[in-house]
DNA sequence: GCTTTAAAAAGTAAGAT
DNA sequence: ATCTTACTTTGAAAAGC
């Protein structure tokens, strides 16, 4: 029949729009978030997936392009924060989180946790700290982890903290709410992992 | 041998009944003292017993949803005192009204602390969700019996979704028993 | 999906002192 | 800087949008 005929093209006129849409949200949120080509690639890909697995029904397209995009970064090895992509996102970070697990479980994507050490070089360069400093915070993370202390918490501020402590160690001290700012958690947070890593490295 | 099982504790049993009566809940909500009628936010009205500790939901059906109890019998108590002052109020409400537990939460300890990355991946990434920045809690989602477990960096766990007292038990010993084959218990 | 109820776990956050 | 309060997660039912 031709009216089913034209309701076929018009439904495949509108996917085929809407694929269009999250790919350049995609690659709008990618380059406000600074991140590599590679990664934008990625994102398009599990995003594709998400759509030929049906995922998307009930959820946002942003939302699963934006959850798409944060899974990507974490796979690439270069996370960002859920802060950091709903700030370039018009999804609420609530969402964002919900809709990645949902995602990350249908697909198999199977990504363990974030690695604090990944915050590093970024936090660091933001702050213009050193290669040195830059070392002494991944080797603090390194150490504090061993001894059990990254159980449960965030690894922004797991990051933040070693960072600070690294950068008191060599002398080109940043402030509590320098660091803080960077990567968004508070001075309470920073202090808090603080303390424990300069106990985990035999600082007092 | 006192173990991880014995430091079980009931937190909230949350069980569904119902009088078989349809309810005036307008009417309910001015003849029973402390009770929290906002038809505009949620259908249910909110009743909240003192002795033991518990809240109703009490629906235009006549069905009545009770959580924050602190055991089965806590539920059978506070849902006895309910189904009274509702026949204080000349409502007929059936003779036993059948209680079905719908979901028990508990707590207990480990008595070690997890490395939760560690488990994350020994118990396999498929069946675990762990997401640190949002929620400290290692979510594990066991089949048998049929729970979900929240694992902290403590070896604090709560089990939920079970419907039986023994759930918990079970899901304790198994989950003991599969940290344990990982070599990540103490 | 959402709305409401209750409770635990531990981390993070916000506002007050 | 420390304290209090509050929000994050899990599970289930209820009636209705």
């Amino acid at each position: 029949r031709l009216r089913k005929w034209q309701e076929r093209i018009r439904t495949k006129d509108a996917g085929e729009r809407n694929l269009q849409f999250a790919l350049s949200e995609i690659d709008r949120m990618a380059s406000a978030l600074g991140v590599p080509r590679s990664v934008r690639e990625v994102a398009s890909v599990i995003y594709r997936r998400a759509l030929n697995e049906d995922l998307i029904r009930g959820r946002s397209i942003e939302g699963v392009a934006t959850s798409a995009l944060y899974a990507a970064c974490r796979q690439e090895g270069i996370p960002r924060s859920l802060d950091e992509v709903a700030e370039v996102s018009r999804v609420p970070q609530k969402e964002i989180g919900r809709t990645y697990r949902y995602i990350s479980q249908e697909l198999g994507l199977e990504l363990k946790p974030v690695d604090p050490k990944q915050f590093v070089p970024r936090f660091a360069s933001a702050l213009n700290l050193s290669e040195e400093v830059q070392a002494k915070a991944t080797e603090i993370i390194d150490v504090s982890a061993e001894q059990g202390l990254l159980s449960g918490k965030s690894p922004t501020g797991f990051a933040a903290a070693a960072i600070y402590a690294a950068s008191l160690l060599c002398n080109e001290k940043k402030t509590q709410r320098e660091v803080a700012d960077v990567a968004q958690v508070t001075e309470v947070t920073i202090r808090n992992r603080y303390q424990e890593q300069i106990e985990a490295m035999g600082f007092r | 041998m006192s173990g991880p099982a014995d430091s079980i504790e009931i937190q909230n049993v949350v069980a569904s009944t119902g009088i078989g009566q349809e309810l005036d809940l307008e009417a309910l909500a001015d003849d029973l003292p402390g009770a929290d009628f906002n038809p505009d936010n949620f259908p249910g009205l909110v009743y909240r017993t003192q002795e033991p500790k518990a809240a109703a939901l009490i629906f235009r059906s006549g069905k009545i949803v009770c959580t924050g109890a602190k055991s089965i019998d806590d539920v059978h108590e506070a849902l006895g005192i309910i189904f009274d002052k509702l026949r204080e109020l000349s409502i007929p409400v059936d003779e036993e009204p059948e209680i079905t537990v719908q979901n028990i939460v508990s707590s207990a300890d480990l008595g070690h602390n997890l490395n939760l990355n560690a488990l994350a991946i020994g118990l396999g990434l498929e069946d675990v969700e762990y997401e640190p920045e949002q929620f400290p809690g290692l979510v594990y989602r066991m089949d048998e019996p049929k729970v979900v477990i929240l694992l902290f960096g403590s070896g604090k766990i709560v089990i939920t979704g079970g419907k039986r007292t023994d759930d918990a038990e079970t899901a304790v010993e198994e989950i003991v028993e599969r940290i344990d084959a990982l070599g990540l218990l103490g």
